[in-house]
DNA sequence: TGAACATATGAACGATCGTTCAATTGACAG
DNA sequence: CTGTCAATTGAACGATCGTTCATATGTTCA
C-alpha cells in the first residue's frame, strides 16, 4: 500500500472534483467488508449446491453429503460456514441434525445471479 | 473425491425418496460453475468498491486508483477480471480508458447483499 | 457403561487468489 | 522518431480457501 508517487491524471480539473463526491458515496468499511464476505460464500460450488437443494426442503448431514456426492466432513464444514453466515438454520432431530434455509434473501440474490449468466 | 465407503444414513426408507427428487432439481453442472463463479467477483472489496465507485459514473483507470488508493496496476487486474465476466464495459478516450457498469444485475445483487447483512 | 451412528472440528496439504513489480502496448504532443 | 503519460500484462510472492484425514463430541439403544 505505498502511494507516495503522483498518479494522478494530468486533466486534474476535470476529474478532481468527480474523485471527492464518488469517495463519499461508499459506503462504511465495515459494510463493504461484510458484503464481500457475504458473496464469497456463494463462490464456492458446494455451497451453492448445498443452498439449492435446501430450497426444496430441510436435509440432515448425511443426506446432503449423499446428495452432492461429497464426504460427511466437507459437508460439515461448509455447512459450519453457511450457518456462520446466517444463511441456514439447523435443527436437531436425535442423532441427526437437519438444516434449512435461514433467509430468503438467498433466493432473490441466486435468482439474480442466475439472470445474469442466462443471458 | 473417493465415494466406494458406506455413508447413508440408516433411516433409508424416510430419506432415500427425498434424494432422488432433490438431486433432479439441481441445474446442470455447467450453471453451477458459472454462479460461483460469478459470485466470487463479488467476494472482493476492491472490486466491490469499483462497482460501487462506477454506480455513480464512469471513471478511468487512473482516477478509479485514486478513488480508492490503490495502484493502477492493481486496479486494472481487476478490471480486467470484472469486464471478463461482463460485469462492467469501457470506453477508450485518447489515452484514457473509462469503465462503467455493463450490466443491471449488478446493483440488484449487491442491493440484496446489504439487505441481507444489515438485518 | 459401552458400542454404533451422526456430526463437528483441528491440522495439513494442494490449489487458487490479489497484490506487487517489471516490462510492454497504445495514444498523443513536440 | 522520441518522450511521456495511461493502461495492460505476465511472473512471482504471500495469503486464503476447500478438501481430506484423524479425532472428538453428542445421541441412542442395549
Amino acid at each position: 500500500m505505498n502511494e507516495n508517487e503522483n498518479l494522478f491524471c494530468e486533466v486534474e480539473e476535470i476529474h478532481r472534483e468527480r474523485l471527492k463526491s464518488v469517495a463519499d458515496k461508499l459506503p462504511p468499511e465495515e459494510h463493504l467488508l461484510d458484503l464481500a464476505e457475504l458473496f464469497k460464500i456463494f463462490g464456492d460450488t458446494t455451497r451453492i449446491r448445498i443452498l439449492f437443494v435446501l430450497f426444496e426442503e430441510e436435509l440432515c448431514v448425511c443426506d446432503l453429503a449423499e446428495a452432492l456426492h461429497m464426504t460427511q466432513s466437507a459437508i460439515s464444514h461448509q455447512l459450519g460456514i453457511l450457518k456462520r453466515s446466517r444463511l441456514v438454520k439447523n435443527r436437531r432431530e436425535g442423532k441427526s441434525v437437519f438444516y434449512s434455509l435461514a433467509d430468503e434473501h438467498v433466493r432473490t440474490i441466486i435468482g439474480q445471479g442466475m439472470e445474469h449468466i442466462e443471458e
